[in-house]
DNA sequence: TGCTAAATCTCGAAC
DNA sequence: GTTCGAGGTTTAGCA
C-alpha cells in the first residue's frame, strides 16, 4: 500500500491537524475504512475506485452486481457512485445522508441512510484502488444565462417579443390550474396568457398552455393563449390551433440581446443617480 | 510530485501495456495533461481534483469562478465537474465530447466539445492536487424494481388493483395525444382509460389524464378516466372530479407481491415444463 | 412540509 | 435524428 499527502510528506498520524488531504493506492479495506471515518469527520470531499456491489432500498429497489466503481462522499452527506461511463450515477444519495463506515468479512461497508423519504445505499467494496480524502475549498459564484426565468425578463422588458403592442400585466401569476408565465393585454385590449419555453416546445407544453386557459374561457370567452418558443415539435402548431391556441416563434439571440440592453440601462440609471 | 501505480511500482513510461492505472498526487499541469491524455487514450477513468475555473455555453451559458472541485472525465466521452457540495455536478457534458488537454499560462486547460447541440465546457485549473487515471471495468448488471412499468405489469396481472373486475384490453396505447397507460373495460362493459403514477400523483398527472380521455370522450360519451396512484396531491381529487374523472389509491406494497407472485407462477410453469 | 414547474435535465424507446 | 414520457429524477421557490 503506498500513502500520499499533497503538500507534505505522507502522514502517519491521520488525526494531525490541518493535513490538507490524503491519497491512498491499495489501501486495506481496514485502512480505507479509517481514511473514509477521518475524511468525513474533517468535512473532506472523499473518492473511493473499488470493486463492489451496491444496493438500494427506499423510494424504489435496486441491485447492482459486482464491477469497478468510482463512489463519492461529500461532506453534507451526497453519495455518488459512478460506473465507467454514463453521466448519471448508478446509485445515489442526496444530500442528508448519514454513512455508516465498517470492515466486514474483509469487505469494506459503506452504508447511506436517509430518512424523508426513507432510503438507504449499502456498498460492499473489495478491491479497493485508491481512496481519496480531500480538503476542498469553493467559493466560486456559479451563474447562469438564458433560464427561462431570463427569458421571461426580457419579454417583461420587450414586451414585443411577443407581439408589437402586446402589455404584460402579471408574471407568474398563479390560477388553480397551475402558474401562468405571463398575462397581459394585446393592442385590442384583449386579454393573453402567454406560455415561455427556452427551447423547443413539446405537445406537453401546449397541454401545459391549455390547461391554463381553457378554465379562464369559461368567464372569459376572448381569451387568447399563446405559446411563445424558439421551436415547435413536429405537430405541435397543429395541436395549438386545434385547440384555439396561438404560437409565436421567440428569437433567443434577439431575448439575450434586449435583456442585456436592460440590465446596462438600468446599471447606467443607477451609475448616474449615485455620480 | 508523487506518482504510484496500484498492483505494481510507479511506471514512468505511461505506453507501457496494461498500466493498470496511475495516481499523481500535486501534478504539475504538464505532468497532468500528460496522464490525462494517456487516460483518454487508453479508456480509463480519470478523475482531477484541482482549484479551477469553468465555462460553458451551449443550450443556455454559465460561469463559475475559482474554487476546488472535482473533475470526472469517462471514457465515453462524459464530463462531471463537482463541488464539495451538492448532489448535482455544476457543469457537464453528456457521452460523447471530444477532449482537448493542453497546458497554457501554467494552466491545465480542458475543453469538452459536443456537437447536437454545439456545446463546450472549458475548464482552466491551477493548483492540482490529484490526478487519477483509472482502468475499471464494470459487468455489472443493475436492476431496478417498482418501476411505473413494473406497477404496470402489476396491474396487468392483477386488474383487481385498479378496481373488481376490470379487464385490460391493452397497454401503452398511442393516441394522438400521447401513449394512455392501461386501457380497459369496467364490470359494466364501460370502456376506462387508466393513468398509473409510481408516486403521489400531482395536479399535471391529472391534466395528462384528462388529455388523453378527452379527445376520446367525443365518440365516446361513457369512457371513465382513473388516476390510480399510491397518493394525491392537495386539490387534485377535486380537480379529478371536476373534470369527471375518477381516482384510485394504489397500493404498492399489494402491487408488489402480485408482480412477485404472478412472476413465480410463471417461473414454476416454466420448471415444469421443463421437467 | 407540501406542492409546482424548470432543467445545459438524462435516458431509453419508438418512429 | 426527432419526439415522447419516466425518473429513486433534483432543485429552487413559495405557501
Amino acid at each position: 500500500m503506498n500513502m500520499m499527502a499533497p503538500e507534505e510528506e505522507p502522514v502517519k498520524d491521520g488525526l494531525k491537524p490541518q493535513a490538507p488531504g490524503l491519497v491512498l493506492s491499495d489501501p486495506s479495506p481496514q485502512e480505507a475504512a479509517d481514511l473514509l471515518r477521518e475524511g468525513l469527520r474533517r468535512g473532506r470531499f472523499n473518492a473511493i475506485a473499488c470493486g463492489c456491489t451496491v444496493d438500494y432500498e427506499g423510494r424504489s429497489s435496486s441491485k447492482l452486481s459486482w464491477g469497478e466503481r468510482l463512489v463519492l462522499v461529500k461532506r453534507d452527506g451526497s453519495l455518488l457512485i459512478h460506473r465507467p461511463t454514463g453521466l448519471e450515477p448508478v446509485n445515489w444519495q442526496p444530500p442528508g445522508a448519514i454513512f455508516d463506515v465498517k470492515v466486514k468479512g474483509g469487505r469494506l461497508i459503506v452504508t447511506g441512510n436517509r430518512i424523508s423519504p426513507r432510503e438507504r445505499v449499502v456498498i460492499e467494496a473489495d478491491r479497493i484502488s485508491m481512496v481519496a480524502s480531500l480538503e476542498m475549498g469553493d467559493p466560486g459564484e456559479f451563474s447562469m444565462t438564458m433560464t427561462e426565468e431570463e427569458l421571461r425578463e426580457a419579454v417583461l422588458e420587450n414586451p414585443s417579443l411577443v407581439e408589437e403592442g402586446f402589455k404584460p400585466i402579471s408574471s407568474e401569476l398563479e390560477e388553480p390550474t397551475g402558474f401562468m408565465d405571463v398575462v397581459g393585454r394585446d393592442r385590442h385590449g384583449r386579454m393573453a396568457v402567454v406560455e415561455l419555453k427556452r427551447a423547443v416546445a413539446s405537445r406537453e407544453a401546449a397541454h401545459q398552455l391549455l390547461r391554463y386557459v381553457e378554465p379562464l374561457r369559461r368567464s372569459n370567452k376572448g381569451l387568447r393563449g399563446i405559446l411563445a418558443a424558439p421551436g415547435f415539435a413536429r405537430g405541435v402548431k397543429r395541436l395549438l390551433h386545434e385547440s384555439g391556441l396561438e404560437y409565436v416563434t421567440i428569437n433567443l439571440a434577439k431575448a439575450r440581446e434586449e435583456l442585456r440592453k436592460a440590465r446596462g440601462e438600468r446599471l447606467l440609471d443607477y451609475v448616474s443617480k449615485r455620480s
